[in-house]
DNA sequence: AAAGTATGCAACCGCGTCCAG
DNA sequence: GCTGGACGCGGTTGCATACTT
């Protein structure tokens, strides 16, 4: 016996919304706010299903949404936070105002990311051939791990370029915009006796002529082994991980 | 010009979480 | 503490359009 259905799915419409139906709908939230999403569409007469009024108003018809290109400072907070904590889009959309979690993670998985990585990495000889092939389940969690490895990788690559992100302090703020919170998302291996790096890093805290290009190291290994303790155990440990560096450009090994 | 392929994005689906009863 | 309904989220799908051959 499985969980009753949300909605009659036989009795419901699906596809494109139409400009009545987004009229109407948007005139019913305007009127009374948002309330019971699955009893919604019976009150207004709309033949669609609850959760699918709730992601149309969500994502196009609730004011300030903001469609179009993304900015290089929207690029970069996207890349710092997916490196962080990963594909929680509605986390990562909260710190970019107007954005939606739907339209980030469109915009990660079909632009972002190529841009950042290059092409999706071809199965190697070597992978395909020495290694056991992983189940889905580890497959799945493999490609988001080592997205975030390798562009973190890339960025300390770029330590010495005035423009990458460990010498622009005026972006640090957006790194860690969930630090500095009593709720870090990210699990550290600091105990409480041991001095903590993960603490809020914020623009102007500190004379930003002065940070020295050895203290964006420290930063950055800081972070590195952040990243390291917030990967499941299981990913880090399995030695079906086939955890192999490959220069996206060359396919060589790193 | 037509067919095939790639890309971008809106929308759907299923599952985990929350919370009232 | 348990249960069921609703919500919220991330992954996936499907379609329209753009691009290539």
């Amino acid at each position: 016996m499985g969980r009753a259905p949300c909605c009659d799915k036989a009795n419901v419409k699906k596809g494109p919304w139409s400009q009545e139906e987004d009229a109407t709908l948007k005139a019913y939230i305007k009127e009374n706010g948002t309330g019971n999403w699955i009893a919604l569409p019976q009150k207004i007469g709309l033949k669609r299903c609850g959760k699918s009024c709730r992601l149309r108003w969500l994502n196009y018809l609730r004011p300030n949404i903001k469609h179009g290109d993304f900015s290089d400072e929207e690029d970069q907070i996207i890349c710092n936070l997916y490196i962080s904590i990963g594909s929680r889009w509605s986390i990562i959309a909260a710190q970019l105002p107007g954005r939606t979690d739907n339209d980030i993670k469109n915009y990660w998985n079909t632009r972002l990311k190529k841009k950042l990585l290059g092409p999706p990495l071809k199965e190697t000889s070597r992978f395909s051939s020495q290694r056991p092939k992983p189940n889905s389940q580890t497959l799945t969690l493999n490609s988001t791990a080592l997205e975030r490895i390798q562009l973190h990788n890339l960025q300390f690559q770029g330590i010495n370029n005035t423009f990458s992100f460990y010498n622009n302090p005026a972006l640090w703020s957006k790194l860690h915009p969930l630090r500095g919170t009593n709720d870090s998302l990210i699990p550290t291996k600091n105990t409480e006796n041991e001095p903590s790096h993960n603490q809020p890093v914020t623009a102007g805290s500190k004379d930003q002529d002065s940070c020295e290009t050895s203290s964006n190291f420290n930063l950055m290994q800081a972070e590195l082994n952040d990243l390291f303790y917030a990967f499941d155990e299981e990913a880090i440990s399995s030695s079906s991980w086939g955890l192999v560096f490959q220069d996206y450009e060359t396919g060589y090994d790193l």
